[in-house]
DNA sequence: AGCTTCGATGAAAACGTTTACGTTCCACCC
DNA sequence: GGGTGGAACGTAAACGTTTTCATCGAAGCT
């Protein structure tokens, strides 16, 4: 009464569940015929298989889980709707879980996904070797995110933050001509942030060799870029450039700067590094690197799903990194400031 | 050997599966001396319960599903924030089913979710009345999410897009004194851009009786709103106010503006709908209605975490909307330009 | 000693599917 | 006309749990 099953539709088409079960999934085996007369029934009933019994039976989910930090913004967006528009089309479907800010919080999500997905994607900071080895289910295939694990356990794609960065530097140093460059680096157990300071270091080391390091402590926040700013104010002596290892850091350099007087780009350069959707509106719009999160996630779910189709062999599980380059806008003092040409819609 | 189920731990522990189910699940019946026996066992093999088999019998997935349509940035990432928030509070997981655009596809997502979840929330400009009773199971409890639907189906949560925009213009009529007041209308099939359309005409007679409406149609996008700007300019006549639908349009006429050498707020004032994060950095500063979508996402949730509680009493499903309230920045001349105060850091 | 009561445990049914395996039936071929 | 083959269909097992019910034993009571 309440809901209908498959037995339903058997009994009302005179038919064994069996025959049902055939006609509905298109497996051959029954007449054109009574294939209409189920499809009927089942339309008239309003019948819709039972997605876990299925499951249970077929070993497949068509399902996809994904485990990921609590985040914000556009970063997490992106990267659900790079998954979700891949997924979508290989006709997957997406368990995410996100927002867990525990260590106990994700085993927990994740044990509680054995038996909903067919293969997991996971991009946590916690979750390192043992971890995955103590609440991942042997079997299930894995794509791991942005993560310092290596080896032929599971595949990785991770952004290439020290080409990004040492990118950045290069840009500043050879094109821009800059000598004193400052970084502002993210947080020490962030494994971004510490490839984006070990790019700048080797690219400083390269193109501007002998020179003294500026490096600067934040932690990926607005706030804490403000007070980088204010920092190097107080230093009395200003850096010729500014690069910031993520653009809301940058952001926060930004307006530190701007409040104390000091003049972007001609004075001080100031980059970032993410291309967020607010840097090239901020005014003067920011130079950033960009990374094409949503690539990232496509990227993932491709892999994921050639894992899935191919049981275990091919598809070597190695790193995989995605390339992400320099956008240039007026921040850096590239262009006559004050005309902004960005009219690029979304 | 692949996978480890309850069989294994039961014969591993000389015990009936029936006493690993109520040990691993704290049902009584067992000897505390068992028990323990049961759960060491269970960690040795590292045995995980299968959710499916699990759900299929206990009616319980502990999961709810989004139907979301194919939309960007930061109104997706926020909502789903505030779902999964609330939902983790509760012990409750997440399918999200987003970028769909056809109504079949929309159609297909649905009737997977079948077994799979125990509620689900829409938002989805396509799901009419009919599309949701031939897609819907009977029993599966529902929340509709800024639908123009109606009646003790299913619970309805709106945004107030009709206050929002009435106590805009109101501000800028009223608290301004601004009597020209022109609109950058959303797409017509959107119900959020009627709703605020209709509020604007609202407002507009209560507090400039007579005026003649001027309002210009948009699609919601960034260079919609520019393109409104240069038909502005191009009539001849500016309004003294633009009133935009949404924040990317106002940002596009913003640019439109201003290279045509039109100073904001000065000349025209401009304001914007949803204070998405880019409002508070561009120059100048953009007015705005702020809207708490976490709030909707974790409401909605909560919505349907009672409806889940309460087989069906209770919680009289009637429509419900969230407020929201206008933020006052510098585009519409409030406060003597130049000047940015936002350090509000996330 | 015999009866009842109660707690711990096991056997088996149930959840809603898919699928391996039989069975039936009809057409076809010598 | 009897055998052969294959298509259509039904029966039942299987998937991994939870839960009802029965069983067993020990403890408590008269």
């Amino acid at each position: 009464m309440t809901t209908v099953t498959i037995k339903d539709v058997a009994r009302e088409a005179g038919v064994s569940v069996a025959s049902v079960s055939r006609a509905l999934n298109g497996t051959g085996g029954v007449t054109a015929e009574t294939e209409k007369r189920i499809r009927d029934v089942a339309a008239r009933l309003r019948y819709i298989p039972h997605g876990a019994a299925r499951s249970l039976i077929t070993r497949r989910t068509h399902t996809i889980g994904a485990l990921l930090p609590d985040m914000y913004g556009e970063f997490f967006s992106e990267l659900i709707r790079g998954i979700d528009l891949a997924a979508r089309a290989r006709g997957l479907h997406l368990l995410v879980s996100s927002a867990h800010d525990g260590v106990e919080d994700a085993a927990a999500a994740l044990r509680t996904m054995r038996g909903r997905v067919d293969g997991m994607i996971i991009l946590s900071p916690r979750a390192d070797a043992s971890f995955l080895h103590t609440n991942l289910p042997e079997s299930l295939p894995t794509v791991l995110l942005n993560s310092p694990l290596r080896g032929p356990r599971y595949p990785v794609l991770n952004i290439d933050n020290h080409g990004g960065a040492h990118a950045m530097v290069r840009h500043l140093a050879v094109e821009r001509g800059y000598r004193d460059i400052a970084l502002v680096a993210g947080p020490h157990d962030n494994y971004d942030a510490q490839q984006r300071e070990e790019g700048y270091r080797a690219a400083m080391a390269e193109f501007v060799p002998g020179a003294s390091l500026r490096i600067i402590r934040g932690e990926f926040t607005e706030e804490s870029g403000y007070r980088a700013g204010c920092e190097m104010m107080a230093s009395g002596k200003l850096p010729r450039a500014v690069f910031a290892a993520n653009d809301m850091m940058a952001i926060g350099c930004l307006l530190a700067l701007r409040e104390a007087g000091v003049r972007v780009p001609e004075e001080v350069a100031v980059t970032g590094f993410d291309d967020i959707p607010i840097a090239r509106y901020i005014t003067p719009a920011l130079t950033t690197v960009q990374v094409r999160i949503v690539d990232l996630g496509r990227s993932a779910l491709e892999r994921l799903a050639a894992l899935l189709d191919a049981p275990d062999q091919a598809t070597p599980p190695e790193a995989d990194t995605l390339g992400c380059h320099v956008v240039v806008r007026d921040s850096c003092g590239a262009r006559p400031p004050g005309k902004t040409s960005t009219k690029k819609a979304r």
